[in-house]
DNA sequence: AAGTCCTGCAACCGCCCCGCC
DNA sequence: CGGCGGGGCGGTTGCAGGACT
């Protein structure tokens, strides 16, 4: 077992690289692309192992890599995307297309590990530290526990949406046409985007993503919308989810993907979730789901998804939509108790997501998702610690104008975390709505 | 000013996955 | 089907430079 380190021959030179073969690899690699890497070295005339090429070229020379500090933005961006994806650094640079995964890997044990350990949280796990906490505490960490298991769905999708992407690449590759090129730009940078962040895919004007949209977009004719491979990609999942039975794992090997959370250990249970108070009634097993992409010649995709092939939260949240006169989804929801989530914290920050979507799009409704699910989570939790404060359909809006406590601060954290999930969802209403 | 400690980061190492033969 | 090799990934190391004593 094990294979011997490619470099083992005498001769070949390790450690730093100088200018000159800086120069040699850039060199090469701009005139005959970097082909096998084993067998680069000897033509680029460098005594360097094919691997230790390949780290310079990936980390270092490449010429689409931004180097310096991080942003705010990739900060956040990064500990979000580490608290669904862990320590997959490929993954995570995914989302930071100009990063390498070594400098995102760096920087989380450099900088964010210990900020986050700073603050009481635990970095592995995005929980606040056991030992930091109070009894008194204990609605966080149920908030937590139930974050995580969201976090744990995310993760499975973003992975299953990964190798959809790169299965629609390689179509787009083998249809070979100009639409295949900005389609697969966008698929790249969608490579595990949420469903959500689809939209991010158009004209986001404050994320990277956008330079990829931009550049196929001046590349190629006209094409379909960008969201459009992923969307189909989407529909599949969830054709699939839909025609197969609950729990089961499969692999993506023989083409089935499996959405469920692989790890997960807190139960929605039935029992605690009254149909009514989910709007999933008997009769609705399966609901609607309509996908809106671009602005004039729109291509609207609908799909029957049976939603209980999803976490219940998802459930709650997408499954008693119904489509409404401008194309947008508007919602219905019983305002109804629920023991899990608290008396009529769920309807209550629903009602209120979907007053804002139906007043401009169902963008700002999904835009508020990760609000107020964080919102009703923490605040059902607050429900359920102190019994004297439940009862209020308002309470946790009014919560929203009054930072109340340590509490706060978590808050913020798991919504960023929800944010980017979805908040891509507000930046562009344009190309790709899910509705 | 010198020595020590700390920090940041480039690079290495070993393992794993996957395609090819 | 199994072995092999290339490529990729994540963990770790080692060094350079800055901060501190």
């Amino acid at each position: 077992m094990g294979r011997s380190p490619c470099c083992e021959k005498i001769g070949l030179k390790k450690g730093p690289w100088t200018p000159e073969e800086d120069q040699k690899l850039l060199a090469y690699i701009e005139e005959h692309g970097h082909g096998c890497w084993r067998s680069l070295p000897s033509k680029a005339g460098l005594q360097r192992c094919g691997k230790s090429c390949r780290l310079r070229w990936t980390n270092y020379l490449r010429p689409d890599i931004k180097r310096g500090k991080f942003s705010v933005q990739e900060e956040q961006t990064i500990i979000q995307l580490h608290a669904l994806l862990g320590n997959r650094w490929s993954a995570i640079a995914s989302h930071l297309p100009k990063r390498t995964d070594n400098e995102i890997k760096n920087f989380w044990n450099t900088h964010l590990k210990k900020r986050l350990a700073k603050m009481g949280i635990d970095p592995v796990t995005h929980k606040p530290r056991c030992d930091a906490l109070s009894p008194a505490d204990s609605h966080v960490t149920k908030a937590s526990a139930s974050l995580s298991h969201m976090a744990q769905w995310e993760s499975a999708r973003l992975e299953a949406e990964a190798r959809l992407v790169r299965e629609a690449k390689l179509l787009c590759f083998a249809s070979s046409s100009a639409v295949s090129l900005g389609a697969s730009s966008v698929s790249s940078a969608a490579a595990a985007a949420s469903p959500f962040q689809l939209q991010l895919l158009g004209s986001d004007s404050s994320s990277s993503h956008v330079d990829l949209h931009n550049e196929s977009a001046a590349s190629s004719a006209p094409a379909p919308p960008p969201c459009f491979d992923v969307l189909r990609a989407w529909q599949d999942i969830w054709r699939r989810g839909s025609t197969r039975g609950r729990g089961e794992g499969q692999s993506s090997r023989d083409g089935k993907i499996d959405l469920e959370s692989p790890t997960s250990t807190l139960t929605f249970s039935e029992a605690v979730i009254p149909e009514g108070a989910m709007g999933l009634g008997s009769q609705h097993n399966s609901s609607s789901i309509a996908y809106r992409c671009g602005g004039e010649g729109d291509v609207e995709e609908e799909e029957e998804v049976d939603w209980k092939c999803f976490p219940k939260p998802m459930q709650l949240f997408f499954g008693s939509r119904e489509r409404t006169t401008d194309g947008f989804a508007a919602a219905t929801f019983p305002v109804d108790s629920s023991p899990l989530f608290g008396t009529d914290s769920v309807a209550s920050w629903l009602h209120e997501s979907v007053k804002i979507g139906s007043g401009s799009t169902a963008a700002s409704t999904i835009a508020h998702f990760g609000d107020g699910f964080t919102e009703m989570l923490l605040n059902n939790a607050d429900e359920h610690s102190s019994p004297e404060d439940a009862g209020g359909c308002t309470h946790e809006l009014a919560d929203a104008g009054k930072p109340n406590s340590e509490n706060e601060e978590s808050r913020s954290y798991w919504n960023g975390i929800f944010n980017l999930v979805t908040s891509s969802s507000a930046s562009n209403s344009s190309d790709c709505v899910l509705v």
